[in-house]
DNA sequence: GAAAGAGTTCCATGATATGGGACCTGTGTT
DNA sequence: AACACAGGTCCCATATCATGGAACTCTTTC
């Protein structure tokens, strides 16, 4: 099983692109040439190929980073769309064994946004559905977010939508750190009378959340015991969509 | 004056990716083989190797999109400090050039973000200095990004911080109206007596702006013949960076 | 049902990537 | 200062690997 017929020069070149771009800080040379294998003359030449193209750039160091196609991709603005795109597998798994909602969203600013909706395994439509500005302290996204700080914390008092949204801040505070304790969080009646839900943060190269995923039904059916199996689930799925992302596990950032 | 001494394997999938990313939609296999004027069959085995690495990936219709990881990439947080990063250049010039202050700002939730500063031609620290909770309304960056659909429209009344500050939606609307018209934005006195700037729109490969430059000092520096000259330096800049991240001349986008 | 279109696979050919080693350059060591 | 060493680039003979034409498959169109 040597590399596939074709292209070796190309295949290579790759692997240096995709060592370069899933590790968190700029890589050296000759960690380069370690990790692959490669004799230093073909290294530096590939490497001089992938700068000449802006798929690589040389810090003042003289490390190598992504390039500037790299920036121009994040630039656009369907960047987040395409995580969706990425997520999709994944989203699609978990709904077909949870049989709910399923939900994947990132911070932007101080809101929830939503990216990524499967109803019945079918993947939503192609605008953002932007959180109806519902208070995210009484949603299990919200509070995944809150609680790796990918999303600042709201200031002043909470909102609040039923008896057992978060009341004050002191609670909060509580909520959260069990949030980090358990890797998941749980939201039951907090924005509306029988809803519930249960969210798992996705993780990226550098361990920082920067998106969740969440499950959600009727009370009827998310409780008890199915919570527990819900949030199994989702910490597996979500564990395997941070490796996409080049998370490493035991890498869980300062935060 | 051929393909470099090297590597034209690598050159040519370099370029294939390149041509995938920084266009706007979708490419299928044959723009892909007229533009390059490559065989059909070196195409395909490049394109197969690109995918293999996940650097491209087939949408439903077979046509090629940028691949998983550039939206590895685009999830780091760190993704937008890359986009200063690649801004620098023209960020530095523009402080050379004008002897003034520099920001680099794009939009976040409702607010708008400063990314990089120039100030009397050093680059600031690595922290993101969030806008002090300025309403942007009065600022040029703000107007920007406001007049070009960057940035959610401010809903209710306007904050207005002096007597030039705009007063209504229907000034605002004017303002933003001619923003749109000459290309540019001017605040003079409107976020704080003595205070005057001028920006300029950064535009994505669909057109869409994605960001702002501008440029600030005192209105005893920045007014009159100064106002123009600086615009002028700042549109031609931008557009130079417009350029850098894909867009094409006279792609306005919609909006 | 034929024909055009889109893309992949095959294969002989030689152009092109390869890696060893020379070479350069900057940095710390005696 | 002279020296050693690591990090990196350049050169070049070799044969491996990419190349493009053509054959082939599958799909869409008329």
């Amino acid at each position: 099983m040597p590399t596939q017929v074709g292209s070796q020069a190309v295949d290579r070149a790759s692997a240096l692109l995709a060592l370069i771009v899933e590790s968190d800080r700029p890589r050296s040379f000759t960690s380069l040439v370690d990790e692959l294998g490669l004799a230093k003359s073909t290294t530096s030449r590939l490497l001089q190929a992938l700068e000449r193209s802006r798929l690589v750039q040389r810090d003042q160091s003289g490390s190598f980073r992504p390039g500037a196609l790299f920036s121009i991709y994040a630039a656009r603005p369907s960047a987040l769309h395409d995580l969706a795109e990425l997520a999709r597998p994944t989203l699609t798994r978990i709904g077909e064994l949870s049989e709910e909602t399923v939900n994947l969203s990132v911070p932007r600013g101080n809101e929830v946004v939503q990216i990524a909706q499967i109803d019945s395994r079918y993947l939503l439509g192609s605008t953002d559905w932007v959180g109806v500005d519902v208070p995210a302290t009484c949603t299990a996204l919200g509070k995944v977010l809150y609680a790796w700080g990918a999303l600042p914390l709201p200031r002043g008092s909470l909102e609040r939508r039923t008896a057992h949204s978060p009341a004050d801040r002191a609670e909060l505070d509580r909520v959260l750190s069990e949030v980090r304790r358990r890797g998941w969080a749980v939201s039951l009646d907090e924005l509306e009378v029988g809803l519930g839900a249960v969210a798992a943060p996705v993780r990226s190269v550098d361990g920082s959340v920067v998106a969740a995923v969440s499950v959600s039904g009727p009370t009827t059916r998310v409780n008890g015991h199915g919570i527990t199996r819900l949030a199994e689930l989702l910490v597996s799925e979500t564990r395997g969509l941070s490796a996409q992302l080049g998370h490493h596990q035991g890498r869980e950032g300062v935060a």
